[in-house]
RNA sequence: AGGCGCGUAGCUCAGUUGGUUAGAGCGUUGCCUUGACAUGGCAGAGGUCGUUGGUUCGAUUCCAAUCGCGCCUACCA
């Protein structure tokens, strides 16, 4: 008898469950000889895990899943990046709080406390993924700033090096003044807001004048304060405003610097004046500009963006924004000032600290990325990768096309630093570590070196992710085994990031491509759209899905710590009105069949928490069929197949086509169809249809020995065979049932996990067995349909009768005889009329020739049914006339195919047929109703 | 500006080579505490598939234009 609770609680099974999988070691590779491998994107290692995490997670462990109950040896490797400048910023602010600086501290007791912070926080994630499910190795995790991995990235940096495929130079970066560091192109956003576009007149030299007899030309610029740096003007050799002045010199104002006038393509001279001035050390393409011109650059911002000393004393030390509103009125005073307009520009944010971004000369460590990016062009031309949709090919090779140089240092402490050292007369000396740079360059103890202070950016390290954690720079048996991996799993948005990363220095190093695939998912957002971020408050915590929160504590969760406090109160509204009783707890199932019910390919994802009801309520109803099962079958026996009833024979053979579907979804990575196969199966054919099927044999007390065993038998594999197939999407559940069913199947394994995922069987489909269940579903809904729209109670029994049907019809009705009185709750034999017989005043419906018969019993009940006829009617002759038309149409005849047009003339006839009935039937209705009257 | 994607039921979304009456979940209407499940059962209502053209015997599906929305990339100082 079953030990099950009478309704689903995933609270009750779920750790324990998880805790034994990892106890038992079923999550570490088995010895099976074929592998298959995913290296887990690395999450931060200081942060938790969001709803997109989750989504990403429960797809790379269905896979996992799946690829191990089918036989191969499995590696989910798991692990953590150490997320330099986040990571830096929040224990940064921590000090913050207690008084401290970094300067206060150190370096070094700054990076101690780093990794403290890290040994508190670090276990958040691991805890979040357990309550997931995920079947990571754990004893394989990884970090990446874990010493293995630090030697990777130190052999990385020393090999590019030697090779020439690093450089330091004095470049023009993206400068972040807050935090103090450069940052890459991708770590900027480019945003739109308002600003204004001042026009200055920069006097010509030695009275000239321009054609139309000014004497000073006019610039425009969105940011003042950089004209300090500005080294020349430039127009467009073409224009005939300013032919004349190429060449000759303007004068800077408040500064006295001559400035050439030069001629460049580069100037629009349909944008503003067509004259611009040029600051090569302040903006990218003045920079340009002045490489092509050999222009001198004078860099005048210092590193928290104040005026340096390059500039005039008056400016010097003032924040930009004070410098730019000072030269502005200076500039106005003198007379200057032509004019000021609104204009919106793109400003460009550090994605960090949110602050304005200044381009800033400054000496950087480099990757030369071309010789690295063709073979991995070509890797994906060839398809050793592929993408998966196909469409982000596209958007690799456009980003790989024009990709630039790569700058790797970052002006911060947390992450790995720069494996180079300088001594007092300017050389560089680069190698694993100090000793081995001595002994390189035969330099004795005299000559003082000094690290670079400079650490990697992230990206650096995670780049080199899928062959360090297994052990590279060493030849380890598992770098053999496991590289490349089967698939890398993530999001559109950091293809640039780190997947071109990852393929162009993979390749580079070992040879091998990451990854033979990249599944790229879609993006998870709010209900209504929204991009989840702590700053809107709309982000949901996995856990408080899996757990349930109170309103209370969901209100408190988002509106802590927020960046903008102001926001509180808009955010505790919309929480009130969205979750009025907090978050339920529905459970790590329920939320991981959303997901794959939710991942059809490349689209954002509107996640929606009714879902993860429905599912929920979907867990319920495989607990409590599973509790029927255990209920009604005691044991099982060996069957032969002539034993088994055409219903026993229709769900077998359902349960084929749903492992070969199951099979395909996962195969291609749609795990929305996965998900669906499984869902529609499990309510809509083995609960709906089949079970209530079994019933009118195990409450039928003449029921006959045989006819018991197959239905138990049946029930039993059936339901034992699709928990093995829901298992990669819902772990916990069909872990807990399984373990009840598969004793009744004489199965004494001790977990689900590490059976096999059922085969597609030689046996194909029963075609017999579904044409006759599935005319059985007809006819039991007609006679269904006849109740509803009569309203005649289910416990009310009814008189059934046949008529007009084929051989094929009665022989099917004799079949399925005992399963239809139940389903249908007849009262009495099924009375079969001959076409000529006269029919009693009834209700029919048509199931193809076939009418379904049930009489009235109060001729009352004549006019309600002629009016539903009526409706039927004219839908069916609208139908009729459209396919008519068709028929009529002599084109379609000749040009379709003969299998189309045959199809179409059988429904003609049918139709046509049912229309006849109908009619027929509406006649005799109305004579009843005459009568009535009449009476 | 360029690139990509999306407009299908009240809401969130499927729809795989163009071919029956376009599907699912949630919501909704009516009936039902039937011996797994009211987290349930049965039956129903609800869509001119953004718009306009084109190709075709036939278009939600292919093509073009157009409107609306989203994302990405690059930007004019």
């Amino acid at each position: 008898m079953s030990q099950l609770d009478d309704s689903f609680n995933p609270g009750a099974i779920e750790r324990a469950l998880y805790a034994e999988w990892e106890e038992s070691g079923y999550f570490a590779p088995t010895t099976a000889p074929e592998p298959y491998s995913i290296a887990i994107p690395p999450p931060n290692v200081t942060g938790t895990l969001h709803i997109g995490h989750a989504f990403q997670h429960t797809l790379m462990d269905a896979l996992i899943r799946y690829q191990r109950m089918s036989g191969k040896q499995t590696l989910w490797q798991t692990g953590t990046d150490h997320a330099g400048i986040a990571t830096q910023m929040i224990v940064t602010e921590q000090l913050a709080t207690e008084g401290l600086t970094l300067e206060d501290i150190g370096r070094e007791a700054f990076i101690e406390r780093v990794w403290k912070w890290r040994e508190e926080s670090g276990g958040t994630i691991s805890e979040q993924m357990r309550r997931m499910g995920s079947s990571v190795d754990w004893s394989r995790e990884r970090f990446t700033m874990d010493e293995g991995f630090s030697r990777a990235v130190k052999a990385v940096f020393v090999q590019l090096y030697d090779q020439g495929l690093i450089y330091r130079g004095k470049r023009l970066v993206n400068w972040d003044p807050v935090l103090g560091t450069a940052l890459s192109d991708l770590e900027v956003t480019n945003e739109d807001e308002p600003g204004s576009l001042w026009h200055f007149r920069y006097p010509l030299e030695d009275g000239l004048i321009t054609p139309d007899g000014n004497a000073y030309v006019v610039v425009a610029t969105t940011r003042p304060e950089t004209m300090l740096g500005d080294t020349a003007i430039a127009v467009h050799p073409d224009d005939d405003r300013y032919r004349t002045l190429i060449g000759k010199h303007a004068v800077l104002p408040l500064v006295g610097r001559k400035l050439p006038i030069i001629s460049d393509t580069y100037v629009d001279p349909e944008f503003g004046t067509g004259c611009v001035k040029i600051t090569p050390a302040h903006d990218f393409n003045d920079n340009e500009i002045g490489h092509r011109h050999g222009l001198e650059e004078i860099n005048i911002l210092s590193a928290v963006a104040t005026i340096n000393a390059n500039a005039p004393a008056l400016y010097r030390d003032l924040d930009r924004f004070d410098a730019r509103r000072r030269i502005v009125a200076d500039l106005d005073e003198l007379g200057l000032l032509e004019n000021v307009e609104d204009h919106t520009i793109k400003i460009p944010r550090s994605e960090r600290s949110g602050e304005i971004v200044e381009p800033r000369l400054t000496d950087q460590w480099f990757v030369k990325i071309e010789p690295l990016a063709q073979p991995a062009i070509d890797a994906v031309k060839d398809g050793s990768i592929a993408f998966i949709p196909k469409q982000y090919e596209n958007l690799y090779f456009a980003w790989m096309r024009d990709v630039r140089d790569w700058c790797i240092s970052r002006q911060q402490w947390w992450g790995h630093q720069i494996p180079a050292w300088y001594d007092g007369n300017g050389n560089v000396y680069v190698g694993q570590n100090e000793e081995a740079v001595r002994a390189d360059a035969n330099l004795d103890t005299e000559v003082r070196l000094t690290q670079d202070p400079d650490v990697l950016e992230t990206w650096f390290s995670s780049a080199l992710w899928t062959f360090a954690t297994l052990g590279w720079p060493d030849k380890t048996p598992e770098l053999n085994l496991y590289h490349p991996t089967n698939v890398l799993v993530t999001g559109h948005d950091i293809i640039f990031f780190w997947v071109a990363r990852m393929i162009m220095m993979t390749l580079h190093f070992t040879g091998e491509v990451p990854f033979k695939q990249v599944y790229v998912h879609g993006l998870i957002r709010d209900a209504k759209g929204e991009k989840m971020s702590k700053t809107k408050g709309n982000g949901i915590d996995p856990l408080d899905i899996i757990d349930g929160i109170s309103l209370d504590d969901l209100v408190a969760k988002r509106t802590q710590n927020l960046t903008q406090p102001r926001m509180a109160e808009a955010i505790t509204i919309a929480t009130q009105k969205e979750y009025p009783n907090g978050i339920r707890n529905y459970g790590s199932d329920a939320l991981r069949f959303t997901f794959c019910a939710y991942a059809s390919p490349g689209r954002n994802i509107n996640f929606d928490l009714s879902r993860v009801e429905g599912y929920h309520y979907f867990c319920n109803k495989l607990w409590n069929v599973s509790r029927f099962v255990l209920m009604n079958v005691d044991s099982i026996t060996e069957l032969r197949g002539s034993e088994q009833s055409l219903a026993d024979r229709w769900i077998v053979s359902r349960m084929r086509q749903l492992i070969v579907d199951a099979r395909e979804a996962v195969g291609s990575y749609r795990f929305d169809l996965f998900a669906n196969a499984v869902y529609e199966f499990i309510w809509h054919e083995y609960c709906d249809w089949y079970v209530e099927l079994t019933k009118s044999v195990f409450f039928d007390a003449n029921a006959d020995q045989t006819e018991v065993s197959a239905a138990s038998t049946t029930l039993v594999t059936v339901l034992e065979i699709l928990l093995r197939v829901a298992h990669p999407i819902m772990p916990y559940i069909t872990e807990t049932l399984w373990r009840e069913i598969a004793p009744l199947a004489g199965l004494t394994a001790k977990t689900l996990m590490l059976q096999p995922f059922p085969q597609k069987e030689d046996a194909g489909l029963d075609e017999e067995a579904d044409t006759a269940i599935e005319w059985l579903k007809e006819v039991v809904t007609a006679v269904r349909n006849i109740r509803g729209e009569r309203g005649i109670k289910p416990s009310q029994d009814v008189v059934l009768m046949l008529q007009g049907g084929t051989s094929h019809d009665r022989q099917l009705s004799k079949a399925t005889e005992k399963l239809m009185r139940r389903l249908a709750k007849l009262r009495g034999e099924i009375v079969w009329l001959n076409d000529d017989d006269s029919v009693p005043a009834c209700s029919v419906q048509l199931v193809h020739r076939l009418k379904v018969i049930v009489p009235f019993t109060d001729l009352g009940e004549a006019k309600t049914e002629l009016q539903r006829l009526s409706v039927e009617i004219r839908k069916l002759q609208t139908t009729l006339e459209k396919i008519a038309a068709k028929l009529d149409n002599p084109n379609f005849v000749e040009k379709a195919p003969a299998s189309v047009v045959a199809k179409e003339q059988i429904r003609l006839d049918e139709l046509s047929n049912q229309v006849d009935t109908l009619l027929q039937q509406r006649v005799a209705l109305e004579d009843i109703i005459d009568d009535n009257a009449t009476k």
